[in-house]
RNA sequence: CGCGGGGUAGAGCAGUUGGUAGCUCGUCGGGCUCAUAACCCGGAGGUCGCAGGUUCAAAUCCUGUCCCCGCAACCA
């Protein structure tokens, strides 16, 4: 372990298990622990946060029409979740679930000390009643005026409920964004939630009678707390905020670890993580999190990737296909942070053959092959450092030692897309690097024996820094490279990314191809077969 | 006149402070033979949605206009 940096506290979004994830879900988890793994290795104390949001209406109906109880149901799709991101081995510290009684408590807790505050009154909530579901829908819910559940003529109804003073909190929300712009980015977000707050904020609904699959208002045996308190209470009860009876104690988490460094988040919940959460922990008179992103979607070609439109992309086919690092890398290099991206197959596919199978894979292949072929598999760090093809050398090792420096930045600001073009910049320039100093030609003459080693001692210096590079993002094919490298018993240092020359030696041993090239039609056609949604829409 | 994004090469996208329009894939031609038919070099291909305006100079700033998308109080 390097010294540590400070602490860095990471969450995603809490999911919620009405179905299976789909890729979509894949997206925000993967950037989340992308981060966290690059904070670790800086040496950072990181304490990385995922979950599931279980109660609401939605989960209740489903499992009635299941024929179980909720708590069958959300099981069930938990345990799913819970096994996807074993598969994609998502360095998760903690998932947190809402049904679980460290949670509840603590949730009940805060509706008690928000209401002694005086942000929290009964009021009548107002809505879009259908008898026959006992749902209540807003008006944006409604399809043609009608149940978007059965379709059925709904009326104009009301329940008492819990309002929580949000419209107090209008003013203090603005000076939050105006004086901590970084609060909120990409900056998009941040004017649209600004310009929702001049609008007029109203008070908010935070509990409800009409259906009881949920934590109980402490006050009020007859109503259930609502997603709001609930789901957003996650990111300081998973911390053992706030403390309750019997548990003294708990709360070291949340003494060390909040404020939250980042909550990543969906452009759609943008709006609850920067209003209505800030305005909770206002009331509760503790920090806030330093800063909300808010991320953008994957599309299909039909738009939107949805639970409720069917037409989702299942991230376990990929992953059983291709693996987790193809899927990681993919992900986090094809997508600008902040702005809706198309999934494509042929995307997929093509970043797959031309990045990863014909740049890295076959850069380690060809220096681990001519490193075999004409040393033996032994590279010994040359003595005569830039006396002979000095300038030829030099752009690469100027480029292989800079860009460790240029990553970190891009990550900080959540730019995975532009720290990977990066990396593969440099992987370019050493594909490059070999047909300048052909050293397959220098291998032909006895006398350019030390040329030769030093030309593949620069390549397996590449190699070396970009398994350092890789490693937050593509763990296993960073532990390949240096396996076939002769360096696989070594520890990862970040530091040492930037460092040109580290090694003094290498004993490779050629392995297996890190990415095989795939037939593009022969996969597209089985990707058509496993997910045929994904190619209908046109 | 609710708010916010976008319209740039065949496809997908970059283009902060105005100064010769770039990247990836595809395509055409060449090179190499270490390597996963991979790698390297070069070419073709765009009146930057449209119309005005400011300027020596506009993808970039201003005005108008057309089209697409998102949000509008639980879809990652």
């Amino acid at each position: 372990m390097t010294q540590s940096k400070g602490k860095y506290y990471i969450t995603t979004p809490i999911y919620y298990p009405s179905s299976n994830l789909h890729v979509g879900h894949t997206y925000c988890t993967v950037m989340a622990d992308a981060a966290a793994r690059f904070k670790r290795l800086l040496g950072y104390d990181v304490r990385f946060l995922t979950g599931t949001d279980e109660h609401g209406q939605k989960i209740q109906k489903i499992a009635l029409e299941e024929g179980i109880t909720p708590k069958e149901h959300v099981d069930k799709i938990v345990g799913g979740i819970i096994d996807l991101w074993t598969t994609m081995e998502i360095s998760y510290d903690d998932f947190i679930r809402t049904t679980e009684d460290r949670h509840m408590r603590r949730v009940q807790e805060i509706f008690r000390r928000i209401y002694e505050k005086g942000d929290i009154y009964k009021g009548e909530y107002e809505g879009w009643y259908c008898t026959p579901c006992e749902s209540f829908w807003t008006d944006t819910q409604l399809s043609d005026g009608k149940c978007p559940d059965c379709g059925r003529p709904v009326e104009k109804a009301q329940e008492s409920a819990y309002f929580f003073r949000l419209s107090a909190y209008a003013d203090r929300l603005l000076s939050l964004f105006d004086e901590t712009p970084e609060f909120l980015e990409p900056e998009t977000r941040r004017n649209e939630m600004i310009g929702f707050i001049k609008q007029g904020l109203e008070d908010l609904c935070i509990s409800r009678s009409s259906f009881d699959w949920g934590i109980k208002v402490p006050i009020d045996e007859g109503q259930v707390i609502y997603v709001w308190l609930d789901a957003l209470s996650n990111y300081v009860t998973a911390l053992g905020y706030p403390e309750v009876d019997g548990t003294d104690g708990e709360a070291d988490l949340y003494r060390k670890y909040w404020p939250a460094d980042v909550h990543l988040v969906g452009k759609e919940i943008v709006r609850f993580h920067s209003i209505i959460w800030p305005a909770m922990l206002m009331s509760m008179g503790e920090p806030l999190p330093k800063k909300v992103l808010g991320h953008g979607w994957l599309l299909l070609d039909g738009g939107k990737m949805s639970k409720s439109k069917g037409n989702v992309v299942d991230p376990v086919k990929l992953i059983e296909r291709y693996g987790v690092d193809a899927l990681k890398y993919f992900l986090l290099r094809e997508y600008t942070f902040g702005q809706d991206g198309l999934f494509t197959n042929e995307a997929l596919l093509g970043r797959l053959n031309a990045d990863l199978a014909n740049d890295l894979g076959n850069l380690l292949s060809r220096t681990a092959g001519m490193s075999e072929k004409f040393q033996a598999g032994k590279i010994a760090k040359p003595d005569m450092d830039g006396e002979i093809g000095a300038s030829v050398d030099a752009e690469l090792k100027r480029i292989a030692a800079g860009t460790a420096a240029k990553v970190e930045a891009f990550i900080e600001e959540f730019a995975f897309n532009r720290a990977l073009e990066e990396i593969w910049a440099l992987i370019g320039r050493s594909n490059k690097y070999i047909d300048e100093t052909a050293p397959w030609t220098v291998a032909k003459d006895d006398s350019k024996k030390a040329r030769l080693n030093e030309i593949l001692y620069n390549l397996a210096e590449v190699l070396r820094i970009v398994s350092i590079l890789i490693q937050p993002f593509m763990h296993h094919s960073s532990e390949e490279i240096r396996k076939q490298l002769g360096l696989e018993s070594r520890e990862i240092f970040w530091e040492d990314a930037s460092v040109f020359g580290k090694e003094d030696g290498y004993e490779t041993v050629k392995g297996a191809a890190l990415f095989p090239r795939l037939n593009i039609a022969e996969e597209l056609e089985a990707l058509g077969n496993i997910n045929p949604e994904a190619d209908d829409a046109v």
